[in-house]
DNA sequence: ACCTACCTGGCC
DNA sequence: GGCCAGGTAGGT
C-alpha cells in the first residue's frame, strides 16, 4: 500500500495528533510484529514514553521518544499496515496488533492484515549500523536528490530501471506505483537497462520522480484499496495516476493501449508508444 | 542480480 | 481453487 507520499501523509497527521502526548498503556496483541527488541522489552520501553516528534525516512515512520537520546518507535507499514489515532473505546479494526494508550484518552493503533509491516524501538542510527534496519538511499524530496545523485544510482548497476528505482538503497521511498508513474512522465520504459539510459533520459527521470512524488503528497497519497490516513480518510492521488492500474486502457498522451508485464518481479504498466 | 517466501483478502 | 495485490528479506 504505502509508498513515500502515503507515509508522508501519515507522518504529517501524526505530528499534529500525538506530539506532546505520553504513552500510558501498551497492549501488544501479536508479538511477531515487533522486530526489535522482544515483545516484553518493547512494551516496557514504550510504556511511559513521551512522543516528542514524528519524522519520515524512506517508508519508515519514526516517532521520536524525547525521553531518551534519539530512541524512536519506528513503524514500517508494509503492504497493508495502518496507523490510526482513535478514542479508547472505538471498535478495533481487524488485525489490530498494537494499541498505545495516550494521556489524552485516545489510542495510537497499528493494524496490518498481511503482517508485512513491522514496529521497532531504538535509536535509528544504532539500529541501522547494527543491521536491524536496512540501509536507505537518498531522500527524493530533499536537497540531496540532485540529478547527479540519481546518476550515481543509475550508473552503478546493470539492472533494469524498474529494479533500480524500487531498491530502497538507491532512492528511498519509491514503490511500484510511483516508479511506473515517474517512468511514464519521463517517457522511459521501466525495463530499460540503467547503464544504457542517456543523460537526457536520466535528467527527465530526476524531474519526473520529484514532480510525481510532490503531486502525490499534495493529494495526500493514493488510495486504490487499503490506504487510509490516520482519520480513516482516503487520499486523492488515484485520480492523477496515468499508468498504474490502467493496463489495456488508452494512453492519456497518445491513446495507444497501455501494456502490462512483470518487470523486476512486479506488475508494470507503460505506454509502448510514448515510452522508449 | 534474480527468485521465492512471507500473509490475508478480494476477485474471477 | 487460482491469481493478484501499494513491500521487504533471505537464499542462491
Amino acid at each position: 500500500m504505502p509508498e513515500l507520499p502515503e507515509v508522508e501523509t501519515v507522518v504529517r497527521d501524526l505530528r499534529a495528533a500525538v506530539v506532546g502526548r505520553r504513552v500510558v498503556g501498551v497492549e501488544l496483541l501479536r508479538d511477531s510484529i515487533v522486530r526489535y527488541p522482544d515483545g516484553a522489552a518493547f512494551r516496557k520501553l514504550l510504556l511511559g514514553a513521551f512522543l516528542a516528534n514524528v519524522e519520515r525516512r524512506g517508508k519508515f515512520i519514526h516517532l521520536g521518544l524525547g525521553s531518551d537520546g534519539g530512541t524512536a518507535l519506528i513503524v514500517h507499514l508494509g503492504m497493508t499496515g495502518h496507523l490510526d489515532v482513535v478514542g479508547r473505546r472505538a471498535s478495533l479494526r481487524p488485525h489490530t496488533h498494537l494499541r498505545c494508550r495516550l494521556d489524552d484518552g485516545r489510542e495510537l493503533r497499528f493494524a496490518d492484515a498481511r503482517r508485512f509491516g513491522r514496529v521497532l524501538l531504538g535509536p535509528p542510527d544504532w539500529l541501522r549500523s547494527s543491521g536491524v534496519l536496512p540501509p536507505l538511499g537518498v531522500e527524493p524530496l530533499s536537497a540531496d536528490f540532485t540529478p547527479a545523485a540519481l546518476d550515481a544510482v543509475l550508473r552503478s548497476t546493470r539492472r533494469t530501471l524498474k529494479a533500480a528505482l524500487l531498491d530502497q538503497r538507491g532512492v528511498a521511498g519509491l514503490g511500484n506505483i510511483y516508479v511506473d508513474e515517474a517512468c511514464f512522465v519521463a517517457r522511459v520504459r521501466p525495463q530499460r537497462r540503467c547503464q544504457r539510459l542517456t543523460r537526457a533520459e536520466r535528467a527527465r527521470l530526476h524531474a519526473a520522480i520529484v514532480t510525481v512524488l510532490e503531486r502525490a503528497v499534495a493529494n495526500r497519497g493514493t488510495s486504490i484499496e487499503d490506504f487510509r490516513d490516520i482519520w480513516d480518510a482516503p487520499g486523492n492521488n488515484q485520480e492523477e495516476l496515468r499508468v498504474y492500474g490502467r493496463a489495456e486502457q488508452p494512453c492519456l498522451r497518445c491513446a495507444t493501449p497501455l501494456r502490462h508485464a512483470v518487470v523486476a518481479g512486479r506488475g508494470t504498466t507503460w505506454c509502448p508508444s510514448c515510452q522508449r
